[in-house]
DNA sequence: TGAGTTAGTCTCATGGAGAGAAGGACAGTA
DNA sequence: TACTGTCCTTCTCTCCATGAGACTAACTCA
């Protein structure tokens, strides 16, 4: 391999167009009953003091560790506190023009965690915070298109994959997470056939044997409570009501 | 915005670590009944000799261009020929150590095709060809895992989008969108359900009106003639017959 | 002309999904 | 304590999608 050895050598990476490598993070989480997303505002140039989403440069990693990276510092989790939330890439957006600075191609991860604390009063990221998806202002760069194909991509999976699961404790009533799926779909559910579907999902949740401690605030009697099964796909899947419109 | 636009002046793109980004192409398509992915061999170091996807440096382009750039440079089709190819992007792989000269983030893209003539027989793009994705030689870089990628995510939009008419001429039997669908999940498909199927799912064919000049090879009557409708969703969807091992 | 093949249609059994309702268990209030 | 309203959980009924199988008619090939 002597061949290819002295090719390594001789090889000038700065012969290829600088091009900067970033990942943002759709996070996503459920609080009060409501879908947001983590936003940061930016404090430099370009869009200063306009939201965005958190994100940065890759460094001497893999992409997932940089959005891992990213999202440990925003929400002001330690890194191993991270476990339990879910992190997938989403898309990659790199038109020429989308920062003014340079050519930046960015890596966008999709990260579904429980509800979290507040990050302002986490210390270190000072002006970050959870916004409702559907009271979002407007972003910098391109992070509305992101933010949109995070959404999207959310409410797919929740269909075919028990990703709902990351956003309840580790235990859990069927109507939390019932309540998972009406946040992310906006939509009404039926409390019964929602009841039977999950239970009749293999691998989806198993039931704890126990119940909560008390009845619901209004009332109500003590739920069950179960944890996330072993399955990774839904079958069959919990199809979300279909418009017509989306379909043409 | 004087502030800014001193900023912009001022700023250095060099600042940051050098990184790579590339495009590379995952383009399937169907022949004699079976799936078959577009292969180049690699001239160059790394990996001289060994077969990988096609792909290059992105320029000053947008990432879709870019895609569609070098697919048309390895099949020798014309720019304007590749409106009937249908491209989406895929996902985007950067591990540090992919590429051994250097920091290279390949953002991988997806494409499908009718039946293509042999790249061979096209003069410039001489060393690639295609090969039944059942059966591919050992590739460069971390090609396999992105062909991998690739042929889920084609599975998995066959079931519910109308991609599978991609993949044939512009008019077209139910039998052929049933190779099709054979094809690329390797299953075999009940005639007569998937007919009936096809048909009963809004917006996916309509009909032209005609059928074939003549029957089957082996015999058989003539069948009817259909275009892709204007569906962009498959409703509801054609599952393929889930096997529980994949769910778990 | 006959044998074999295939497009297209149909029937039947099964099971999932939506809608509605009922049985309790529980919290809050009078 | 009694009452009211909440809501978890289970059941029933109906409709529809699906898989399996069969049948007819049109066609090719020998």
């Amino acid at each position: 391999m002597t061949a290819e050895s002295d090719f390594l050598e001789a090889y000038d990476p700065r012969a290829f167009p600088a091009t900067a490598v970033t990942v943002d993070v759709v996070a996503l989480t459920i609080r009060d009953g409501r879908l947001h997303v983590l936003l940061v505002e930016r404090g430099e140039h370009p869009y200063a003091g306009r939201n965005a989403l958190p994100g940065g440069f890759v460094r001497q990693e893999t992409l997932e560790e940089a959005a891992k990276r990213e999202l440990a510092e925003e929400t002001g989790l330690r890194p191993e506190n991270l476990g339990r939330i879910h992190l997938e890439q989403l898309a990659t957006f790199g038109d020429p023009d989308r920062d003014p600075r340079m050519r930046v191609v960015s890596v966008a991860y999709l990260a579904f965690a429980p509800s979290l604390p507040d990050p302002r009063s986490g210390g270190d990221a000072s002006a970050a915070g959870w916004f409702p998806v559907d009271d979002v202002p407007e972003l910098a760069f391109d992070h509305g298109d992101i933010l949109a194909a995070g959404l999207e991509r959310a409410r797919s999976k929740l269909e075919y994959t028990p990703l709902a699961t990351a956003f309840v404790g580790a235990e859990f009533t069927i109507a939390e997470l019932r309540a998972v799926y009406a946040a992310v779909w906006d939509e009404e559910l039926h409390a019964g056939n929602f009841h039977r579907k999950v239970l009749s999902v293999p691998g989806f949740v198993e039931s704890v044997g126990a119940t909560t401690e008390r009845g619901g605030e209004r009332g109500g009697p003590r739920a069950r409570l179960y944890r996330a099964g072993d399955a990774r796909l839904l079958h069959p899947a919990l199809l979300r009501p279909t418009r017509e419109d989306d379909v043409r």
